[in-house]
DNA sequence: AACAGTATTTAGACCAAATCCAAACCAAGA
DNA sequence: TCTTGGTTTGGATTTGGTCTAAATACTGTT
């Protein structure tokens, strides 16, 4: 597996700055920005970076199969660079964290084939939710009759 | 488990003409509209219906805990009414349909303690994507070679 | 039946996220 | 250098959804 420029550009994607910058942004584990995020960001290394570029090379992108987009409770999609190493995500209903997680047991095969309904399944998307170590209280509700 | 309207009624929700048409409309296994698909279908049987009327009471149900979001690619939410029997979902990437799916194994169970990163996960929500027997293509692709 | 008080509905203004568009720009080959 | 087509850009536009203030419809009380 080759790094993200040179697999571009061998399929015959121009690395602009504009593209390499969002590129750059858009790395490493649990990075899940929104579009204005990576715009934001971007603007930092190249401040003359156009909002519309910053959706066009993310929606390449995704088309291109290098980053997924990832649909949260909020309203603005995010997009996470990871799309070579598949994992899921679990997402913390208190301050909206997510983090990526890796389980060890394959959940594709949680689907027997007559409940497929002859579906081909290509690929599983799996988001766990709950409460992040720093949201959940540390010790048990107050009192039940306390309210 | 009663039905709808009794246990609405039972926590204190009027039932006005405009929900019940909406919930009406949120009928049936496999049903996942958009708030524009709920409202035009719902002014067909209550033409008055305003757009706010039918976002409020979609919130107001998923509050209650009586419907579910589900978030597709889609930029609009789609609204699931079977929040009370818990399923999955099975996507066609090729015509965008969704249908419910019930899988023996509970897969809530996929994630070891360790790989739960501190997290106290509630709900866990799969989506699978693929083809359905539809949009299959019935024979294999023409040859790689006549592209 | 009339009333008061509260819920509910409504149109339309408003907002944020994303897309569209046409002009400007730029990079690479002839 | 010139040309060509991919790329970028600001601004207008679309879309999905929320907010607000006024009108309307219930509910319980007398």
């Amino acid at each position: 597996m080759s790094n993200l420029p040179e697999r571009l550009r061998e399929r015959g994607w121009r690395l602009t700055a504009q593209r390499r910058v969002v590129a750059e942004v858009l790395t490493g584990d649990h990075v899940h920005l929104t579009a204005d995020e990576v715009h934001t960001r971007a603007a930092r290394q190249l401040p003359e970076i156009g909002r519309a570029t910053v959706y066009n090379v993310l929606n390449d992108l995704v088309a291109l199969g290098e980053i997924r987009e990832v649909s949260t409770d909020d309203r603005a999609k995010r997009y996470d660079p990871n799309a070579h190493h598949p994992h899921h995500h679990l997402i913390c209903t208190g301050c909206g964290t997510i983090r990526d997680v890796h389980p060890t047991a394959d959940p594709a095969t949680t689907l027997t084939p007559p409940e497929r309904l002859g579906f081909t399944i290509t690929t599983t998307e799996i988001t766990f939710r709950g409460l992040c170590p720093t949201c959940r209280p540390l010790r048990p509700q107050p009192s039940p009759s306390g309210v």
